[in-house]
Order: C-alpha cells, then sequence, then structure tokens
DNA sequence: GACGCCATCTACCACATGGTAGACAAAATT
DNA sequence: AATTTTGTCTACCATGTGGTAGATGGCGTC
C-alpha cells in the first residue's frame, strides 16, 4: 500500500529512536514534528511498541541491503572486511540513525534486541563463516570468529557513534573527521588481523 | 557525614541507571527497591538530575582510583596498556554497573556526559600521553593517540557490555565467557599495537 | 523539660504519556 | 444515490512521574 504518512512516520520515528533513543521519544514530540495528531500515529501503527518492531524490521533490511551489496563489488580476503567498514562509514555519514537505532536496540535488550537479532542472523552466519574460513587458510591469525566479530564490531561501531567519548578525547565529530576514523580503524584492524604472505608464524 | 543512607540510595542509583538506563529509571522504583519513601531520595538529593550528578561523581572517582592503581603495579610498554584492559575486565566481573553507567552518560549527552568527561580527564591526558611516548619511541605502531584511544575503549567497554550483540553471536555472557573475551581482545590488541623487537618496519 | 534540628513519612499536585472512543469528511464501492 | 471504507481529527482518560508542602518523631543541647 505504501501509504506516505506510514512512510513519514517510520522515517521521523528512526531518526527519533536512533538519536534521541526509545524512551525520550513520546508520540506526543513525534506527532508535533510530523505535523499530524497523534491518533494517526495510532491509526498506522496500534502502539508506540509496534511502531518501534516497524521501525526495527526497515532499518534491519536497509542494513543488510547496504551490506551485501557492498559485499557483492568486494574481492576476496582482507577486501571483504575493508568493503564491510567502509559501508559502515558510509552509513554513518549517510544514515547516522540507522547505527543509532542499532545501538539503541542492543541497549534495550528482548524483545526489540531479539528482533533485531533474527533480522540481522543471515549476515551474522555469512560473517563468523567468512572469518573461520580465512582463519582456516592461513590468512588471518587464529582466534574464536565470534568474539573476533564481537570485537570488530565494537570498535567500528563506537568509531562511528561513540560522540560523546569523541568530545571527551578533543575530536569534533565531523565528516572530515570521520574519513580520518575510517583511515584509521582500517589501518588497526588490518595490522590486527591480517598474516602478510611474507612473514608467516 | 557519610550518612548510611545517601550511600544506599547512591549505590542503588548506580545499579539502575546503569543497567536499565537514566529514563527507565523512576525515583518511585528506586525508592520501593530501597523500603524508603521516595521523599527521603528526594531528601538527601534535591532532583533526579541532582542523584544523577552525584552518582557521576562518585563513578569517576571509583573508576579512576582503580584504573590508577592497576597502573601503580604495571611494568612499562605494553603491560600498562594489558594492566588497563585487566583491570576493566575485573570491574566488570565486579562492578558491572560502573561500566553500564559510562555507556549511558556518553549516550545522554551534556550535561552528564561534560561532568563525566571533566572527572575522567586526568586519566585520558595520562593515556595519550602514554601513547604518544610509546609511539614516539618506537613501540608502537604510529597513529593518531587520541583515535587510538576511541577505537580502544570502543572495543574494550563493548567487549565487556554489548551483551545483546554477544547474545545474537550466541555467546552467552557468562563469567567464563569473560574470561575468554579477555584473552582475546589482549591477544588482538596486542598484535595490532605492538612492534616487535626483531621485525621493525 | 523546652527547643530546634535531622531524617523520614503521608498526602498532594501538575504534567506528560500511551492509549481509547468516537465524530467526521472524502473517496471508493455497491 | 446510498453505503462502506479509509484516513484523520478532537476530546478524554488512566497511569506514572518528578517534585512540593507539611506533619511527625527522635535526639542532642540549653
Amino acid at each position: 500500500m505504501a501509504s506516505n504518512t506510514a512512510d513519514r512516520i517510520l522515517d521521523e520515528a528512526l531518526n527519533s529512536f536512533g538519536s534521541s533513543g526509545y524512551d525520550s521519544t513520546s508520540l506526543d514530540a513525534l506527532a508535533d514534528r510530523l505535523e499530524i495528531s497523534k491518533q494517526t500515529i495510532l491509526y498506522w501503527f496500534p502502539s508506540k511498541e509496534a511502531l518501534m518492531a516497524a521501525v526495527i524490521q526497515r532499518s534491519a533490511e536497509e542494513l543488510s541491503k547496504a551490506l551485501e551489496a557492498a559485499l557483492e563489488e568486494a574481492g576476496d580476503g582482507w577486501d571483504r572486511i575493508e568493503a564491510i567498514v567502509r559501508s559502515v562509514f558510509r552509513l554513518a555519514a549517510r544514515r547516522p540513525a540507522l547505527l543509532g537505532l542499532l545501538r539503541e536496540v542492543a541497549r534495550l535488550g528482548p524483545p526489540a534486541a531479539t528482533q533485531m537479532t533474527e533480522a540481522l542472523d543471515p549476515l551474522v552466519a555469512r560473517a563468523t563463516g567468512f572469518l573461520s574460513d580465512e582463519m582456516e587458510a592461513g590468512r588471518m591469525r587464529k582466534s574464536d570468529p565470534r568474539l573476533l566479530l564481537l570485537a570488530m564490531y565494537s570498535t567500528v561501531i563506537g568509531m562511528v557513534t561513540e560522540v560523546e567519548v569523541m568530545r571527551a578525547l578533543g575530536e569534533e565529530p565531523t565528516a572530515r573527521s570521520l574519513v580520518r576514523r575510517r583511515a584509521d580503524v582500517i589501518d588497526l584492524l588490518r595490522s590486527a588481523l591480517v598474516i602478510e604472505a611474507d612473514q608467516e608464524g
């Protein structure tokens, strides 16, 4: 049906949930910003929780799509990781609320987290499988793929969303800074993971 | 004065703010759990915000003290980083709410974040200084010390607090898992940072 | 023993919030 | 033309929240 109103509500809700958080976003405020009445929101989404669920669903799909697209164009081995990281940084620049929502959902716990988890599960399975293969093939330092994935997730998402920590470190979160952070985190990950061809051990 | 009631309130508030978040913690719920009346809380702390400020203050001190203590017993170079990481993981086991609060405060932004930032500033200054020195001396890969610190912060704090992401990865957050995560993150950081004596570049 | 302070309580209050009930107009269907 | 459906609105309501006002009792001091 793609009613324009429902989409507008979803957009605004994503922004607000992703930046201010679920609890701090009231339906009234949402309605005001959209210049509709609160009851119109509740017409399209039967409750605030249902709205959140819809936002999560759509965001998980957008996230998956963006990362899958990045993988399609990527090469092998380390290239794939770099492609993913670049893709996340691109999202940080263009759709920051998407990554904010990811953090928020992880913070909220079930049922929101469960839903997001299930929606992103294929991506996660693919990632751990890839890491296992690379380790097996001796192109990447061996360790627990799941823990490595957790570490990489934390690092990248942190570098992209930890605005206040950045400020505490005297690094203003500008577009230019984002580019530097990207370069930095890619270097860091590469030196942490990749086993160079000429120095095995 | 160290009235016992004020301390009990601070403890419970830290736990609740750190695990459920500021917004999701009501003074009523806090009072119920402490088996005192809400007004007793408001007697000791004039407002919810003031309570949060007090919690932040105390937590920042405890955090600083724990990390400073770890540094006192640590050696030089990489040893210092490992000591800090171990210290954080110890906190994760014994005082998880402390690290939860750190994330929550970073999420809330000013004024809470500003207060925490200022309280932890000496520690941050010390850390960036240390990293600069190590890089200068050629014992650590060169990069922007502040960005490196942000990356390390994100990684370690994530490994310790991202419960839902862990679940999504099929890693249950047990005590045993914490030990494995610690070993993993230490390995990861070492191979990312340390320049071995026998293979300079 | 009267007085004042400290700590806590009961009783409210104003306000925001998520949600319900139902009116109403426009458009689609019969 | 009559009726149903769709989308939006106004009016309310119950609940929870941070906070105020003021009473009460214990405890040390004069």
